[in-house]
DNA sequence: CTTTTTGCAAATGATTTGCATTAAC
DNA sequence: GTTAATGCAAATCATTTGCAAAAAG
């Protein structure tokens, strides 16, 4: 079903069906948080030859039309995941770039919606906490 | 008054006080959301001959006992603020890099709560509003 | 057919590292 | 005195760029 639902979202998105980014879209699917190395590894489970210049494009195409959200643990290299419809936010860790999934404590997000007099058009609000991991506590 | 503020403020903090340290926070406090070169360029005007690598290094050091705040927008360089005590929160323009503040709509947080079961220690939250600012809608 | 996407290689540029020197405490 | 912080230079490494070839619509 993977297989199939792919292609549909990157048409709906109005953007190409290929294979290296059916083959990413899969990857983030099988691997969340995964950072672009990874992504590109499991990427090439399915397209074996894919280039990591192709990723790295696929990554910011989906990003930019929001199917994939994108995270920068400072010191590492940016991990991405597919976004999915729960308004889940994320835990970092800064001591191994690490990310895991916290839901909200109230299931609302009342703060999620800024003043508006700074003239920006706003498409995205990231909730991130930043931390420390338990194996890199010890 | 801010002369006499950072020597306490770092030693506050556990950390030595040097001449690049109070220049760093000296300039942070003059331009906020800086990046590293803006904050090299400012801690100049206060200490000529700082080196880049010193300010590296104090901001590390500035942002790991948590008296300034890193935001990265993605590929540009990242931004520094001296942390105050109010609860703002950012847009950042993914056109330019820059950064606004905003204020939390109803000035509470109730959702900067994680749910627990993740096992990291938790140190800040951050919120960040993505966007496009009104120079680069046009 | 036209336009987007890929692949390759090389460049870019922010950030980090190693080590001897210097300054805080 | 001891330990932490600085400065210098060089290295690192994720990410971007330019352009010709290939594939999608």
């Amino acid at each position: 079903m993977t297989s199939i639902e792919a292609p549909e979202l990157l048409r709906e998105a109005g953007l190409r069906v290929t294979r290296p980014r059916v083959a990413v879209l899969d990857a983030l699917e099988r691997t969340p948080h995964a950072d672009t190395a990874t992504v590109i590894d499991a990427a090439r489970t399915l397209v074996p030859d894919v280039s990591h210049q192709a990723v790295y494009d696929t990554l910011a195409a989906l990003t930019q039309v929001g199917i994939v959200r994108r995270i920068q643990p400072h010191g590492h290299a940016a991990r991405y995941e597919r976004r999915v419809g729960d308004n889940h936010h994320h835990v970092v860790c800064r001591g191994c770039g690490d990310i895991a999934d916290v839901d909200c404590a109230t299931g609302e997000a009342p703060c999620l919606v800024p003043s508006s007099d700074h003239g920006f058009v706003i498409d995205e609000a990231e909730v991130i906490f930043w931390g420390t991991c338990p194996s890199c506590t010890a």
